[in-house]
DNA sequence: ACCTGAACACCGTTCAAGT
DNA sequence: ACCTGAACACCGTTCAAGT
């Protein structure tokens, strides 16, 4: 529970993992620009050098926050489809935009294209073993080929970007899960 | 089109105006985190302080920067609205997939969630400009309804985004229009 | 093997001073 | 009114040195 460095040991032995909890809270508080490697040396209790000895670099350290973004994606989609709901597809997406309302910048840091750009293989790998198995389930499901896939992915997707966006504005009393639902399984809302 | 400052006069006279310039091409070269004040400021011919004579800040720069592409939004979206196309909602939900992917970074910028966080009013206004008279079009175009529009609007804005970031792979020999052509529809692909 | 302390080359931003 | 030059408090990153 300390954090002060003070009585601090030379060797802090789960230094990476204290890194990566740490940036994870410091992330959805403050966004990813509010991310530095300073500040998050100092929230641990540690030098600004010291986090060097774990990632190359704060790009290399952002990527693994986003690998375990995607594991905890796929975690959730496998969840789901393994509890055999009568709808598979719409139960997917619905998931798919919660977990993207439940961990904001962790969604979006997933799908950063300042990430993306570095082509760092680990983060390509997470995030095309957590779309294989969507596009697999979405695709078989639907049988209606890939324009129809795209199209229902597209759909879930934007869904989850608006309204981490706040573009989407919520009515009087409007229950936000309920319009996902409505929206996922494209029918009119409420009785 | 001389951009070296040795010769440079003492009053640039239309700095404003060469700044958002030079900006938008640093931002589609650079992206976002690439477009420093000091850099651009070096582009335009002028000191490091010379660009807060007419930005409080970075982030002020940003906005006026996703301002203009909001505008550019609105201007595409009005000229397609005022050709008269047989299927309204198609042609501009293709519009807006093209736009994106002709103006990527500026069009992330738009929907930068860093810049919404400071509560500008220049770009709420800008953004609520463009998306009334999308939502006016293609709520009257559906007649059905709020969710029916909402679900029209998020496929077209996450096809957007999952091109920009590269999610979407396209297969051989597909021709990039033709897809988004035949997701906006909701048609399979090709004769 | 893991971490510190001091340094380096940068930032965005401020402010007195120049024209 | 508009711009410069020098300064300030920061960054991310490196590297010798400490344990």
């Amino acid at each position: 529970m300390s954090t002060s460095r003070a009585n601090a040991p030379y060797h802090h032995g789960n230094l990476r993992n204290a890194l990566l909890d740490a940036a994870l809270v410091i992330l959805e508080r403050e966004g990813e620009a509010g991310l530095g490697l300073r500040d998050l040396a100092r929230a641990v209790g540690v030098s600004p050098a010291a986090p060097y000895r774990h990632f190359d670099s704060r790009a290399a350290l952002l990527e693994a926050l986003a690998v375990t973004g995607f594991q905890r994606f796929t975690r959730a989609m496998d969840e789901v489809a393994a509890s055999g709901p009568a709808d598979l597809a719409s139960a997917m997406g619905k998931t798919y935009v919660l977990f993207a309302l439940q961990n904001r910048a962790l969604f979006r840091l997933m799908f950063s294209p300042q990430l993306r750009r570095d082509h760092r293989p680990g983060l390509r790998m997470a995030s095309d073993a957590a779309f294989a198995t969507l596009r697999h389930v979405i695709g078989g499901d639907l049988k209606e080929g890939r324009v129809a896939a795209l199209a229902a992915w597209a759909r879930v997707h934007g869904l989850a970007v608006l309204l981490l966006d706040g573009q989407i504005a919520l009515q009087a009393g409007e229950d936000i899960e309920a319009l996902v639902t409505a929206i996922v399984e494209n029918r009119p809302v409420a009785p």
